[in-house]
DNA sequence: GCGCACGCGGTAAACGTTTACAGATTTCTT
DNA sequence: AAGAAATCTGTAAACGTTTACCGCGTGCGC
């Protein structure tokens, strides 16, 4: 494993210079025999390109990071998944931060972009707050932002709409006959969770419905918690006959506990989760689920990243991906042979 | 967006040379009032040090690399989930690399490890081919398989026991009372598709059953081909009484068409996934499964190769996780509440 | 046959750090 | 107070590339 060969060797070997060893290695012009010896050297002593001192010169590492709050969430692995072959393809390689969703690590990120270890950042906050805004107006390299930040910051943006999301899911239980619908959020300070929280007393107003506080309830984003979230919803509101919740795992928290209680799902209570990810078609009823287009808005920041990477100097672009609701077995009425189920999740996976 | 400050920058701004700048940057011993001259120019000019020109100098990246099959797969993602706050507490970066578990973008995630930007690789291939074990023994940088590899070969390595995952399975369902036990499994030139294929026959056996080969099938390691493998083997093999799915996603594959088809699950086809993946606690109805200890193997890869990052010229480790199966509703009989399929998969996820 | 243009290839200077070494300063000893 | 010892700091050389610039040699035109 001792010290490899620079071009500095090759260039001994062959009895070239340096300049035109690296002239060779990248197809500049060179005469023919020049090339040919550059080659046989370089070939017999296993010559690999330092990528750092290449960096350093070309001030280009091909590296572009991608941060999210948690590796284990779904939906930022829906996102993964896209974003990953895109970068690739370009000749990119991914590097990945898991923030815990702890904004000073996040910040801690957007500040390491100072170190020009990569040539961009897609960032996917669940919080932004005003020290996220000021480096991101700092910031040393491109930056695309999965989420909402407010109007006018200088980034490139890809949003979900979880207001219209919140709104197909609550005019969908509506339909059922639904009308005693709760509301299972997250935490207020997020975004996500204060979207989908505004979202939820729009649509039950739009449709005549009294918003009784007493069907909201608020944990965090992970499936015990969800559950509960559920039971406690159910010792206070036994009349309840929907759960919107405000992401899959805690529609998975909440089958749960309706399942232990022994209430029907859907006849008694239908459940909507949200993100549309791989467990809400493999669970048990199978999960309706509104789709926010994670994969989607991976691909977009993906390609707005790589665009402003090949130097685009336009105004920062701000993309919406539309939602859409996906009904399964948890709100589509019994009778079902669960045939629906089986479509969506499939995607890819190799063996282990 | 211009040139950032250098240290040049700051030892000009500061009034010292620039060896002091990088002193103080570093800690190391200066006198009290050159340290508060540099701090005080490095904050005004909010200066952050360049990681490439560093890593040139020092030899080390603080990057390591993690190669798989596909970044979609759970079982992976098990794996991501351990390695990714491990590395990240010893203070390196984890770039992500998405093989397609196609072996020549495996070679050249070895090859590249040559340019030298990462300090080391932890890889899962799903073939190990002799191109492989030569890179392997070139390897210019310190290197963990996670996955079998050939006796003797010199590298670190972390592997699954997944002969004796089938044997638990095989026994499992033998003790339920079934007796003509069909496997779906992987491509047999694949290292897990042959352990499985060789386990199987080998776990009939030793109970004294015939070996009946209509009641092995072949596809991938997806869902829908292992659909398609169920839905053949029904049709040839109508007695069939429980299936040894290679892993999870086909073992799901499964139990879609044995509910399109009518057949009750466990109670006439009883069903055995493999990996146990989030996706086991979460299906219709819930899949008992053999973990292979994913999270476990991701844990162990990354902390032997810390240790060997950190200098250790030992002897290559071979670590073997031991299998254990978890049974869940799709073996464990009827009138079971279901609620032990709620504890496993909660883990963690954030809001989206 | 001389000079010019042109194509190649070599020299050297970057890129932004770290660090060995030696020179400069301070502090201590006596 | 002078010399030795200890501490600090500056100069310069790396790390392995890329690339601007210039000189050399060939081939061509006149």
């Amino acid at each position: 494993m001792g010290d490899g060969p620079t071009i500095n060797t090759i260039a001994e070997r062959a009895g070239v210079s340096i300049a035109s060893v690296s002239r060779v290695l990248n197809g500049l012009p060179t005469r023919q025999e020049t090339v040919r010896k550059v080659m046989a050297a370089a070939d017999e002593l296993g010559y690999v390109r330092n990528a750092v001192a290449r960096s350093l010169k070309s001030r280009r590492t091909n590296q572009v990071a991608f941060a999210m709050a948690d590796v284990g969430n779904p939906a930022y692995l829906a996102m993964l998944r896209q974003i990953q072959p895109v970068l690739k393809a370009a000749g990119y390689r991914l590097v990945l931060h898991s923030t815990d969703a702890v904004v000073a690590d996040e910040i801690d990120v957007l500040h390491s972009l100072g170190e020009r270890y990569v040539d961009g950042l897609i960032m996917s906050p669940l919080r932004v707050t005003g020290a996220h805004l000021e480096m991101l107006a700092a910031a040393r390299a491109p930056v695309v932002i999965i989420g909402s930040v407010p109007e006018g910051t200088r980034v490139d943006n890809v949003r979900a709409d979880s207001r219209t999301g919140v709104r197909l899911a609550v005019d969908h239980l509506y339909s059922l006959g639904r009308r005693r619908i709760a509301l299972i959020n997250g935490p207020l300070d997020t975004v996500p969770g204060a979207a989908r929280g505004a979202a939820y007393r729009e649509a039950l107003e739009d449709l005549g419905l009294p918003c009784d506080e007493s069907l909201v309830r608020i944990g965090d984003f992970y499936r015990p918690e969800g559950g509960r979230a559920v039971a406690d919803l159910l010792a206070r509101v036994p009349d309840v006959d929907a759960l919107m919740c405000a992401n899959d795992l805690i529609a998975l928290g909440a089958l749960d506990v309706l399942r232990a209680a022994g209430r029907r799902v859907p006849d008694d209570v239908a459940v909507v989760g949200m993100d549309d990810t791989d467990l809400a078609a493999a669970s048990w009823p199978s999960l309706s689920s509104v789709s926010l287009g994670s994969a989607e808005r991976g691909t977009v920041a993906a390609e707005l990243l790589l665009e402003r990477l090949k130097g685009g100097e336009h105004e920062p672009r701000r993309v919406t991906v539309p939602p859409h609701l996906v009904v399964r077995a948890s709100t589509a009425g019994a009778g079902h042979d669960g045939s629906q189920g089986a479509g969506g999740a499939g995607k890819k996976g190799a063996g282990s």
